[in-house]
RNA sequence: GCGCCUGUAGCUCAGCUGGAUAGAGCAACGGACUUCUAAUCCGUAGGCCGCAGGUUCGAAUCCUGCCAGGCGUACCA
C-alpha cells in the first residue's frame, strides 16, 4: 500500500480518524533533505496522487495523512480477522523457543491471599503471551514445601488439632492448615518455649523421622487440595511441580566447583560469599565491596544456594531457551545476584533468565501481613467477586429465565474476570493500592465492561445467520463513518500490541488494549445500528466489521486469562 | 550511605525506545432506555506531567541535580 514511500517512515494514526486513517510522520526525512518535515509534508501531498486505493492524500503539519478506500481498508482487515479467528494477533516470532514460566511458589502454610492472585494472573497471562508469539511455554510452580514455617503449623496441629482433619471440621485443606498456622503465632507469644520445639521438629523432619515426616505429608496433603481448588476457580495451569523438599539440597555441587573454580571466597567468618561488582551494587556502609553469602560455615544452604541449584535444574530438565521467574519486586535484589552468580559460574544462558518482578499489593491499612491476619484472602475474594456478579445477574433477570447451573457459570466467569483484569491492568511494576470499593466495581475500566461489549455482540450475531452470504461478496466499501473508522483502527493493533506487551513482560498493555476496542465497540453500538441499519448490504457490512470485533476481544481477553461469555 | 522502583486531573492509572491541542476510568454535575443487552452511551467540569537546570527544531518522555514515598541492602525465604 505504501510502496511508493521511503520505507524509514513509519506509519501511525492520526488524533481524529476524520483527519484520515493512516498518518506518515515526515521527521525522518527532514535532516535528509534539509527541509523542515512540514515542508516535506506538503511536497509529499502534493506529488502524490490520488488511485484506486488511496483517495485522498493531505498534509498536516509535519504528517501526510491518508485516506483509504473503504473497500480495501474494512475488507481487508475484517476478512482476514474473521478467517484467522483465534489465530489472529499471533506470530512465530518466537518459533522453536522453549521458555520457562516460574510463578506462584506458595508456601504450604498458609492459604493463598491476594498477592498470590496478581502474581498467579501475571503468570499465566505472560505465559499466553508467550505461546501466542509461538514460544513453547513450561509453566512451572516451585512449592515452597518445607522449612520452619511449615513446622510451625504442623506443631500447632500436633498440639491443638485433637486429631480433626479438614473433612471432619468442613474447612479447605490450605485454610485449615493456616488456621494452625495463626494459633502458632498466638500461642508462641504467650510461650517463647514453641520456637525450640518447631526448630526440633525441623531438624526431625531432615533427619528422616517416620513421624514427622508422615505428619508434613499429610497436612501438605491437605494444603494441596485447597490449592488444587483455588488454582481451578482462578484459572491457574501448571505444567510442572518443583518442591523445595527436593531442591533446597541443590547447588551445593556447584557452589564447591565455583569455590575451585576461584568464582566463591571465604569471608572471616568462614562464610563461602560472592563477591558482588561495585558497578552495579555500589558498597556497603562501612565502605566494602557487597556480597554475597552463598554457603554458611557449617557448609548449609541458603536460598540463593538452592536457587542456583534448581535455576540449573530446571534448563537441564527441560532444555529452555528463557527462564522467567513471577516474584514481587522485594526479591529483586537476590534475582540480580542470582543471574550474576550463574554467569559467573560460567553459565551463558544466565544472560536469558528474567526476573518479571510487580509490585506489591498494599491494603488500604497498610502492607498485606499473614501473621496477623491483615490480608485479603483469595478464596474469600474470589467468593466475594462471584456472589456480586450473581447479584447483578438475578437482578438483569427478574423473571427467573436462567438456570442455577446458568447463573453459577455466569458469576464465575464475571466475578473472576473482574479480579484478574483488576490486577492486570496496571503495569506489573506499579504497586497497587487495593480500593476495595474499586475492585468489585463493574463498571468502566474493567473486566465486565469488556465481557459485557463481547457478549453485546453475540446477542446481535445469535439473531441473524452469519454470513447472510458469501463472505466475499459482503460490500466493506459502504463502511466509514467514525465509530466505524475507530473501531476498525482498534482491530487493526492487536498484533502490535501483543508484541509489545511481550517484549515488555507486560500484559497491561493488552489489558488497556481490550478495554480501547471495548469501548470503541459500545462507542459505535450505541450511535448505529447492525441488524436494523437502511439497508442489507449495509446489514452484512457491519455483521463483518462486529464479528472481527468478537474475535479481537475473545482472542485478547483469553490472552490476559479472562474467559468470555455469549450472554451476561 | 548504596541499589532498584514510583511521583501525570479530587482518587486510581495510561502515555515514558522524544513528535499533531497530555488521555482513560472512578467520583461530581447534566442528559439519552416504546429502538440489535443502559454492566451502555453523550455532554460539562477538572492538569506549572514532583521541583530546578540541560540536550533538541520539538521534552510528561532523554541527561544531571534536588525533593517526596515505597522496596531492598548478604549470614530469613
Amino acid at each position: 500500500m505504501f510502496g511508493q514511500l521511503p520505507q524509514q517512515l513509519e506509519i501511525g494514526f492520526p488524533p481524529s480518524a476524520e483527519m484520515g486513517h493512516f498518518a506518515v510522520g515526515c521527521f525522518p526525512l527532514a535532516k535528509q533533505f534539509h527541509k523542515s518535515p512540514a515542508e516535506i509534508a506538503q511536497l509529499i501531498a502534493d506529488r502524490l496522487k490520488p488511485d484506486t486505493v488511496i483517495e485522498q492524500v493531505t498534509a498536516a503539519g509535519p504528517y501526510v495523512n491518508l485516506k483509504i478506500d473503504s473497500e480495501v481498508l474494512f475488507g481487508d482487515l475484517c476478512r482476514r480477522i474473521i478467517h484467522q479467528d483465534a489465530a489472529y494477533g499471533t506470530s512465530d516470532a518466537g518459533r522453536d523457543k522453549r521458555v520457562m514460566v516460574e510463578y506462584l511458589a506458595p508456601n504450604t502454610n498458609k492459604p493463598l491471599h491476594l498477592g498470590h492472585l496478581r502474581n498467579g494472573a501475571l503468570g499465566m497471562a505472560v505465559s499466553s503471551m508467550f505461546e501466542a508469539t509461538g514460544h513453547r511455554v513450561v509453566k512451572a510452580n516451585l512449592v515452597n514445601d518445607r522449612g520452619v514455617h511449615i513446622c510451625k503449623s504442623m506443631l500447632a496441629w500436633q498440639r491443638w488439632g485433637n486429631g480433626t482433619t479438614p473433612e471432619s471440621e468442613g474447612i479447605k485443606g490450605d485454610h485449615f492448615v493456616g488456621n494452625y498456622y495463626v494459633r502458632y503465632s498466638r500461642e508462641t507469644e504467650k510461650d517463647h518455649r514453641l520456637e525450640d520445639e518447631v526448630q526440633q521438629m525441623l531438624q526431625q523432619w531432615e533427619a528422616g523421622d517416620p513421624q514427622t515426616v508422615k505428619l508434613w505429608k499429610m497436612m501438605n496433603g491437605w494444603v494441596y487440595d485447597g490449592f488444587t481448588a483455588t488454582y481451578r476457580r482462578f484459572g491457574l495451569e501448571f505444567d510442572v511441580f518443583y518442591y523445595e523438599s527436593d531442591t533446597y539440597k541443590l547447588g551445593k555441587d556447584v557452589i564447591q566447583q565455583g569455590i575451585e573454580n576461584k568464582v566463591f571466597s571465604t569471608d572471616s567468618n568462614g562464610n563461602t560469599v560472592f563477591v558482588l561488582p561495585e558497578e552495579a551494587f555500589g558498597r556497603d556502609k562501612s565502605a566494602e565491596l557487597k556480597k554475597v553469602t552463598v554457603l554458611r560455615p557449617d557448609g548449609t544452604s541458603l536460598y540463593i544456594s538452592q536457587d542456583i541449584g534448581t535455576a540449573i535444574l530446571k534448563i537441564n530438565d527441560h532444555n529452555l531457551d528463557y527462564s522467567i521467574y513471577v516474584v514481587g519486586s522485594e526479591q529483586e535484589y537476590h534475582f540480580k545476584c542470582l543471574f550474576l552468580i550463574l554467569e559467573a559460574l560460567g553459565y551463558a544462558w544466565a544472560r536469558n533468565c528474567y526476573h518479571l518482578s510487580y509490585g506489591m499489593v498494599y491494603l488500604p491499612e497498610g502492607k498485606m501481613k499473614s501473621r496477623e491476619g491483615k490480608i485479603v484472602d483469595a478464596d474469600d475474594l474470589l467468593t466475594e467477586m462471584i456472589k456480586l456478579a450473581e447479584a447483578e445477574i438475578r437482578q438483569r433477570d427478574p423473571e427467573g429465565r436462567l438456570s442455577e447451573n446458568e447463573i453459577k457459570n455466569r458469576s464465575e466467569v464475571i466475578g473472576v474476570g473482574a479480579v484478574k483484569f483488576y490486577l492486570l491492568r496496571v503495569r506489573p511494576a506499579q504497586s497497587i493500592n487495593f480500593d476495595p470499593a474499586e475492585s468489585i466495581s463493574f463498571d468502566g475500566f474493567t473486566g465486565p465492561y469488556c465481557q459485557y461489549a463481547y457478549a453485546r455482540i453475540c446477542g446481535i450475531l445469535e439473531k441473524t445467520h452469519w454470513p447472510r452470504q458469501a463472505d466475499a461478496d459482503v460490500d466493506y466499501s459502504l463502511l466509514g463513518n467514525m465509530e466505524e473508522l475507530q473501531l476498525l483502527q482498534q482491530l487493526s493493533r492487536l498484533p502490535g500490541e501483543l508484541k509489545k506487551a511481550v517484549e515488555d513482560f507486560n500484559p497491561s498493555k493488552i489489558a488497556v488494549y481490550i478495554f480501547n476496542t471495548a469501548k470503541a465497540f459500545n462507542q459505535f453500538y450505541n450511535k448505529h445500528p447492525v441488524l436494523k441499519a437502511e439497508n442489507e448490504q449495509l446489514v452484512n457490512a457491519r455483521l463483518g466489521l462486529i464479528r472481527a470485533t468478537a474475535v479481537v476481544l475473545k482472542k485478547g481477553l483469553n490472552l490476559i486469562g479472562v474467559e468470555v461469555l455469549e450472554n451476561m
